[in-house]
DNA sequence: CTTATAGTTAAGCATGGACTTAAGTATTAG
DNA sequence: CTAATACTTAAGTCCATGCTTAACTATAAG
């Protein structure tokens, strides 16, 4: 029990997004809502499967649903998927504005020169 | 070995960015090259450890390095980044979308009912 | 040559994740 | 009431992952 972390939501979130039939449940989702019946339609795998990982896609924010009746439907949380992204782009864009401004600095150096061999 | 699926490269980007080290790795690199004793010093883990996560980012193409001497240098590939970021926001933007017709298309239900109870 | 530094390989353990089948509950249709 | 539908829970198996320690290699410095 000692050193334990508790797995943040970014953790859970890539952890979910990592699986592919759970990317298969969001890529269907992001074209609508559905049942879980629906969602597991075109996948190999067992319901008790399919409501394994709707409840992992869930646990992390990524998907919503609610039932009505014997049916439960399916959402996309869009906010939860922003935050992914984010982090992401934040790296990508803290790591290529370096470039630039690296690109900027041998240009400028080059020109100082004023062609030297 | 029936029913056996490779991972794809996007199974293994979002995996390589569940492990908290591994995004701990990635934000230092973010802010420039480093060493692997460089990407070790803030974690609690043995050196053996950062190597397996290393290895880890490298084989699903999030991080690239080169040895010079003794020491390894490790470089953040952008594009890699790209690819993650691209697939969420396809996603999310897609259900957003979906979301503005509805909008648009409540608001013109309002419209033609021009106010009535 | 000798020691320190930087990284690497191997082996083994512990845990967690993805599946499965079997059995059960709640709704709706006939 | 009876049966079909749509999901749910429980239990157990199997394999991948993350970590550790111990031992080793290659380079650089004294």
């Amino acid at each position: 029990m000692l050193n334990y972390k508790a797995p943040t939501s970014l953790d859970r979130m890539f952890a979910a997004m990592a699986d592919p039939a759970r990317r298969a449940m969001v890529d269907r989702l992001a074209r609508g809502p559905a049942s879980v019946s629906e969602l597991a339609r075109p996948l190999s795998i067992s319901l008790p499967a399919v409501l394994q990982h709707l409840a992992v896609l869930e646990s992390c924010g990524v998907v919503r649903s609610e039932k009505v009746g014997r049916v439960r439907t399916c959402q996309i949380e869009p906010k939860a998927l922003k935050t992914i992204e984010d982090w992401i782009a934040e790296r990508r864009l803290m790591w290529e504005q370096k470039l630039d401004r690296l690109g900027e600095y041998l240009a400028q150096q080059e020109q100082d020169d004023g062609g030297t061999a």
